[in-house]
DNA sequence: ACGAATGTTGCGGG
DNA sequence: ACCCGCAACATTCG
């Protein structure tokens, strides 16, 4: 579930709570969710480490640790809910971080698609991940380079991890209906003029959504159970039959890289 | 009632 | 290197 502007949004709101505490252990209730270790390494190596900062890389969000990091993807439907004091249990908890002061940092997920790792440096994610959308060195040629010898549709290319990292199926529909772009065009076929208002697009949508707190649809909340509101704001997504605010056509889904795929057939022109 | 779809990623194979 | 399809899993939708 969450893209770029819920994981920043949901780093912005934990960071505060468990930054500078000591982590006494991680208790893990779904074995699978530990990508990188086994529960005994893991907790070996956390115990009364503290939490020097948090942040994030494309989707990933990043705990450091005096000497390590740990790394976690909340894939589809992970949450993060942060606990002062004992209180309610979650029945999709799959990992639960207990710190010095008896507070707790849980990892609830429906699906159990996310993971949580241990690295000692950031290599991993580096080697992995393109460029954050954020970047100064997201430019023209960056992309052009990127996507020159790609023949695969453009949402993929804005999917794909490895040239920027952080857009999901969300904001990718909503940065190609921004700038006019249909979402199956070869990504080789864009030109450097529509490279420019490409790059322009991706920064200005997901800062917008950051600033809205993210999108909240079906599963995403932070702080427990507050709500994006980057909804409100989603001009294709999930708006398949409703008119285009440009020109009123109706909005169609398709399926492009095996993904449900929203656009306006009139201002998005495959050509 | 049951197959399809759901905001992700990693893998295998062409 | 790139691209596609599928699997990992649980719940909701039509």
């Amino acid at each position: 579930m969450p893209e770029l502007p819920e994981v920043e949004t949901v780093i912005r709101s934990i960071k505060p709570q468990i930054i500078d505490k000591k982590i006494i252990s991680l208790h893990v209730s779904w074995a699978n969710t530990l990508s990188t270790h086994s529960s005994l390494k893991i907790n070996k190596l956390l115990k009364n480490k503290l939490i020097t900062s948090v942040s994030r890389r494309g989707k990933y969000i990043i705990i450091h640790l005096e000497k390590n990091f740990i790394v976690i993807h909340l894939r589809m439907t992970g949450k993060l809910i942060y606990q002062k004091n004992i209180k309610e249990l979650y029945k999709y908890s799959r990992a639960e971080f207990i710190f010095n002061d008896k507070s707790k940092l849980i990892f609830t997920d429906i699906r159990k698609f996310g993971r949580i790792g241990m690295y000692k440096n950031l290599d991993y994610l580096d080697r992995k991940l393109g460029l954050e959308p954020f970047s100064k060195e997201l430019d023209v040629n960056y992309l052009f380079y990127k996507l020159q010898k790609r023949t695969g549709p453009i949402k993929g290319a804005l999917l794909n991890q490895s040239i920027v990292a952080g857009i999901g199926n969300i904001y990718a529909d909503e940065i190609l209906f921004k700038i006019k772009i249909h979402p199956k065009i070869s990504s080789n076929k864009l030109k450097k003029k529509k490279l420019l208002e490409l790059i322009s697009a991706i920064k200005i949508i997901l800062s917008d959504a950051i600033d809205s707190m993210g999108t909240t649809i079906i599963n995403f909340s932070f702080d427990k159970d507050s709500q994006g509101k980057y909804g409100k704001k989603l001009k294709v997504f999930r708006r398949e039959n409703k008119p285009c605010i440009i020109c009123k056509t109706k909005i169609i889904k398709i399926k492009c890289v095996g993904r449900g795929t929203y656009f306006c057939p009139n201002c998005q022109k495959n050509n």
